[in-house]
DNA sequence: GTCTATAACGAGATAGAC
DNA sequence: GTCTATCTCGTTATAGAC
């Protein structure tokens, strides 16, 4: 009875992925805003029916979608966080950065479901929230480390901004000074509005040398922050 | 004859006038991809068919609501432009960045139009170009204006991205240091960075004072462009 | 000449009976 | 699960009103 129950889990989990990959299929083509059960399950030779049983709606299909995304997304900055030198944070920093940047590229539709316009209709439950936060979480832990090695660079705080940055900090990056917790999260809205026009197209006969030109905003992103070349 | 060739242009734009808010409207519904001509005809009490004497095709439609966007966005940032005063190029700066920010949270569709996702199967022509570029261009004046005082703080710029920067300097800002005109650029996508995350809902339940931390943050994207505060 | 209305096409979605 | 009847869509051809 095991083995059945083992073999029944082991088709569910190939058929919800045989749909999600067919759902991701379509979403290249059409769009989230078109996304539907019934192509979906028409791909698949299945009935539209058939896929209620993984999916209990269209919505949920697309909150699955967009957790894959983010963890997708999640994966690759964290490898890349990994396999970056220790020793430098600046260079652990453009590391994750870099990575959005190629994962982006190369899932321009996942990209969009998670960092483009909202998909009319459907609202993200709180569900997807902590794969969305994988990426901020690592710069988060690169300017943390630096401030406990005491190697933080001086950063400018406006006294209007003082109460925000400190309940961002309390929130966020508790331990990290509260300008450095601003510093953050506009760098990490900044970053995705580097990749976002790139991927968008709003860089195209305007940009030519991306990867250079990223790098390099990137590594002012990283000094916004407090961290600073090892020179 | 010039009065009945005045009054048939007169409801030719009127008509079109309706047709395009009619279309915006459903904009904000559906979305941009599921537009339908169809639709929008209905909504004004007219035959599909009819639509094709003002638009020939719908992505014309599309076309003609994303020069609309980018011109009303681009009128409200001159607006601010010259209502802000002359001598401080900080304020001037925040001062665009802010009017941004206002018609996005004014016109979240429009913005979606233009700054989100692609609309899956259109693709913008290059008619759409000078109407985007309004943003760029004020930008880009208030540091050419202080670089021509000679007030422009010195820049940082690697060997790698020499090259490049001078390619965008030439091409988007004769005259002005290549290191300027790359930050820039970085600063222009940055600041659509920010915006979006409001705008998309990113900062939803992350950053509370969204005026404050905005503020703070443009202005720190002037600066990475050389613009320093007048002390 | 300028417009609107009718009708139709081919393709695709959708709802419901079976 | 299948089949069918009925929708929607963009687009075109055509005919007639002003």
């Amino acid at each position: 009875m095991s083995t059945a129950q083992g073999a029944r889990a082991r088709a569910r989990t190939e058929v919800t992925a045989a749909i999600k990959d067919a759902a991701r299929r379509q979403l290249a083509q059409e769009g989230a805003a078109k996304l539907s059960l019934r192509a979906v399950a028409r791909e698949l030779g299945m009935v539209s029916s058939a896929l209620y049983r993984y999916f209990p709606s269209r919505d949920d299909l697309l909150t699955a979608l967009i957790i894959d995304a983010y963890d997708s997304l999640g994966e690759a900055a964290e490898a890349a966080h990994a396999a970056a030198p220790g020793g430098d944070p600046v260079r652990r920093w453009t590391a994750v950065c870099e990575a959005v940047r190629v994962w982006a590229l190369a899932h321009p539709h996942e990209y969009a479901l998670i960092y483009g316009s909202p998909v009319p209709g459907y609202s993200a439950p709180q569900t997807t929230v902590p794969a969305a936060a994988r990426v901020g979480r690592l710069l988060i832990g690169i300017v943390r480390d630096v401030h406990g090695a005491g190697g933080l660079a001086e950063l400018p705080l406006t006294a209007e901004l003082r109460p925000e940055a400190e309940r961002l900090a309390a929130d966020l990056a508790p331990g990290l000074p509260a300008e450095a917790a601003a510093a953050l999260v506009a760098a990490w809205a900044e970053l995705f509005g580097l990749v976002g026009f790139e991927v968008f197209g709003q860089f195209n006969r305007v940009v030519e040398d991306r990867e250079a030109f990223f790098r390099h905003a990137v590594t002012r992103l990283a000094g916004s922050c407090g961290l600073t070349l090892r020179s």
